[in-house]
DNA sequence: ATGGTAGCACGGCTA
């Protein structure tokens, strides 16, 4: 554990990461692990899929990060653990787009507005969840319309979109399929038209990942998407130096199963 | 071939 006032004024530097851990409860050891290695001064969690005592807490407490969270039972479930200080002006929910699944917890820390979102996976576009999927994201513009002020704020998660074709495997398998649909490529060229911009894109090469399926192989096949995302505003994007996907994060260590997903790490400049 | 794997209210659903 490190001294978080003294440490940030010598290295003016925050590490910010976004991870989808697949179970905060089965993944609580894996995630120490990585705290302990990676030591992000910021990390937001999605697909927590416990709620209240289920919910280990502890393991970010004892490292001294602050925690703000919104969860529900079985699915879903968003987290926000920050060692800048304390987490602020927390909102929890997006009223009226998320049909009262825990998908987006926001929060001021350092002060930097951080939005971790869980968006809709869609399932297939002939299911119910894809437009409940559409819904959501035209929900996340109108409210994101509101709250950005133009203070430092990143829009962080799990987007579940892949928005071009050097971010999927195999572009022309998915022409119809959620993850990759151009009523999905829509709602994400709206989210940039607020300001907003990927800042992972320009630091990582064609092709790079940070999903990988569970099934068939995907992950030593290189079938992967980079469907989790940091989108930044002016004021955010600035203080940006790198980012890149932490893929060995993606493979079992100490013989624990990794998450389905690889942490995406950005590095910004202090205030 | 409607699979394959992992996680959650233990078992159908979600990803």
């Amino acid at each position: 554990m490190r001294r978080a006032s003294s440490a940030d004024l010598e290295a003016p530097r925050v590490k910010l990461v976004t991870w989808n851990v697949n179970s905060i409860k089965a993944r609580a050891d894996y995630v120490s692990l990585f705290l302990d290695a990676e030591a992000p001064d910021v990390l937001a969690v999605q697909e927590l899929k416990v709620d209240g005592p289920n919910i280990p807490l502890a393991l970010f407490e004892a490292r001294g990060y602050h925690v703000a969270f919104h969860a529900q039972p079985r699915w879903n479930g968003v987290l926000i653990a920050s060692r800048l200080g304390p987490i602020e002006a927390v909102h929890r929910g997006l009223e009226g787009a998320d049909e009262g699944e825990a998908r987006l917890v926001s929060g001021v820390t350092g002060g930097l507005r951080i939005v971790n979102l869980y968006c809709p996976q869609g399932q297939r576009v002939d299911s119910p969840k894809f437009p409940f999927k559409l819904r959501f994201f035209d929900g996340l513009r109108t409210w994101l319309e509101q709250t950005l002020d133009g203070s430092p704020t990143v829009v962080i998660g799990d987007l579940n979109i892949a928005p071009g074709p050097d971010d999927i495997w195999a572009p022309e398998r998915f022409a119809d399929v959620p993850s990759y649909h151009p009523e999905e490529h829509a709602r994400w060229d709206r989210l940039l038209a607020l300001g907003l911009s990927d800042v992972v894109r320009p630091h990582v090469p064609p092709k790079t990942y940070s999903f990988w399926d569970y099934r068939g192989g995907a992950f030593h096949r290189e079938h992967g998407m980079r469907i989790d995302h940091v989108l930044a505003n002016a004021a955010a994007a600035d203080r940006v130096e790198g980012a890149w996907v932490a893929r060995d994060w993606r493979k079992k260590k100490d013989g624990l199963t990794p998450s389905d997903h690889a942490p995406v790490v950005v590095q910004l400049r202090g205030a």
